[in-house]
DNA sequence: TCCGATTTGTTCGTATGTATG
DNA sequence: GCATACATACGAACAAATCGG
């Protein structure tokens, strides 16, 4: 003899099977049930509560019980339980991006997932390897920071085969323009207007600046750089702007900074911006070695609010920057879009969108007013 | 917040996993669940029901609720060729352990394997959680840091479960004496002894020592900074070792640093041993407060070589440590175990073993001799 | 084989909490 | 702010299966 939940949880399915509740289609609420098939509550939320466990139906708190999708649930269910997420950084250990990664993996490991990791060293052969390990395992999502973001990318075809297989992924701090990626960034075109502002409204007009360009946040923050000198009527430095890229962040910006500080005192730069904290801990050194006092006789703004910056005898001025925040948003983004694509997740009534994460600045000890007084002094 | 089920499950689970509950065996049943939890019979079934559905128990009317036997399961998806190896830790972003993961996900990466991080906080109910997540999921081979491995492991069951389902595993950093695992440390007692050797041999008496003692590497320094005074035949001040652990870190050192330094002239401790650079950076903090050279006016001797001690105006006197190295010895070393496991064993020539890196000593330029001419200034 | 104690299975009622729209 | 809908939790009763004596 059939149970009565037995018989709520056939009727359901029935309907399920010939169409008359559509995929994600709201179905009749619990008490509505209670009445049609003269039962209790507690058995109509037995025979859901069964039928949500095998991916028929799927709940949610305040709205309802929804039809799920299963138009294309053959990996799931041949895969079982996986729930892993692979997280692709151009580096592991530096900088900020051990605090990003823990972000998410923080997020994650409360959800229930697993979390990969792999880092490309922002070189694309390495991406490329990293690509193809993860459209060969099973992974449920991809949380990925572009390498070399601001090249021509020679790995789209990865990115578009990872799309074609269903598998949602999001990237940070940057994007390749010719994805459209949902993304989460901050704005970093602001953030070296915020810096290079900050500077003129010190007084200082002959301010100079590296950049590392191989990634977008660098040609963003020049970007940037050029705007306020514009908005502000100052002219740049024809020197003014220095670029880099990875290979070169240890060697290159210290030599053309020490070149540049043995220029006489009137052509010599009295402010210095930084791509970020960890260049400018390294410029650092070299003032140092010059005997330049910060800020007295310099000044210097970083970008990334770094740990790093804080360490020193000078306390760097910077600009923010969300770090594991930045982690857990994308954690929390990518959660949502594999619940999405798993038809467990409401329609589109909230869809999935990108962050973009504003900046400002952190005024602290490495800054100061242009002293005029450095003429007079010798 | 989790709800009654949710911990009347995951303490079954949990007792699942450690071997309480062998496979077959019968649960308690859910009355007598019910008075262990104090909880209703309803709350009991929802938890024991999950459990069923998600294949770690069975039900038998009239009989009771039995532990399923995973076993077959667990090799039958793992046989997917999955090459997944998970690295645990204390702490993710944090100071030299990037490095250390660094180490070993590019040379897991190579070699073809996943990385899933896991992370504890040092906290045993984190390491649980981690564990259980590790027995759940397919894994080959497992890197450990141990949590707190200076005080007895309340985990120390999931890790002889570990060995039960013949999943390699290997210690980094610190080991469970109790489990006498395969272990990649470094001779952190050598290292507390050259410590304080280099400081007695530039004629300090009065050393100030703080040592983070939950985990057994703070403990083995410790034990290398006594063994060093005794040696050269120096009396150690009385209160010259303070002890503390990981949730006071950014507390109590700099609190009994502060005191200590209140002192009078002469009992003043004239240079400090730190159980890490980490430490050592913080201590710097201070001693910049209350307007202390450093070297001239009071030594201090950091441990770890990290990146952090070479980013300050004061270059750190440390201790080496392999970092990123650990990781690709310990990473090397699993790979060969999972091999080894694998039947696809070269030779048993070379038997995989323990390793112990040896340290030594780094002098940059936080010590000096100690300055007698301090008495006479003033 | 039957009895009775135990154990899980089904069903109802009630109450309060929390998220949604 | 309010009604609606799902989530959690307690209690009670009876049914059905199992197992030892």
């Amino acid at each position: 003899m059939p149970t009565k939940y037995d018989i709520v949880k056939q009727e359901i399915k029935s309907r399920i099977l010939d169409g008359t509740f559509q995929p994600h289609q709201k179905i009749p609420s619990e008490s509505e049930l209670m009445k049609q098939f003269e039962v209790s509550r507690h058995t109509v939320r037995i025979a859901i509560g069964e039928l949500v466990n095998k991916g028929w139906l799927y709940r949610e708190q305040g709205a309802g019980t929804f039809c799920a999708d299963r138009t294309h649930n053959k990996r799931l269910s041949s895969v079982g339980s996986q729930k892993n997420i692979a997280i692709v950084t151009t580096f592991i250990s530096d900088y900020i991006f051990p605090s990003i990664i823990r972000g998410a993996e923080s997020f994650l490991s409360k959800h229930g997932y697993n979390v990969s990791l792999f880092s490309t060293n922002n070189d694309h052969d390495n991406e490329r390897r990293v690509l193809e390990k993860i459209l060969t395992e099973p992974f449920e999502g991809v949380i990925v920071e572009p390498t070399k973001s601001a090249t021509s990318n020679p790995n789209i075809n990865y990115y578009l085969n990872i799309e074609r297989l269903n598998i949602p992924y999001i990237m940070v701090n940057a994007f390749y323009d010719e994805l459209e990626p949902l993304s989460i960034t901050i704005n970093d075109q602001k953030g070296g207007y915020i810096q290079a502002e900050h500077l003129i409204q010190l007084g200082h007009r002959n301010i100079v600046s590296f950049f590392k360009t191989d990634d977008l946040q660098g040609v963003k923050r020049m970007k940037g750089f050029i705007k306020a000198h514009r908005n502000h009527g100052v002219t740049i430095n024809p020197n003014g702007i220095i670029t880099y890229n990875s290979s070169e962040k240890l060697t290159k910006p210290k030599e053309v900074l020490t070149k540049l500080l043995d220029l006489d005192r009137d052509s010599r730069p009295t402010a210095i911006v930084c791509y970020n904290d960890e260049l400018a801990i390294t410029l650092l050194d070299v003032l140092r070695e010059k005997n330049l006092r910060v800020p007295d006789d310099i000044s210097l703004v970083g970008f990334d609010n770094s740990f790093m910056g804080n360490l020193t005898e000078v306390k760097l001025t910077t600009i923010t920057h969300p770090q594991s925040k930045l982690g857990e948003t994308a954690a929390n983004m990518i959660v949502d879009l594999v619940k999405e694509k798993n038809g467990q997740q409401k329609k589109s009534a909230e869809k999935v969108q990108s962050v973009v994460f504003e900046p400002s600045l952190i005024v602290r000890s490495s800054t100061a007013e242009l002293n005029l007084r450095k003429k007079v002094t010798k």
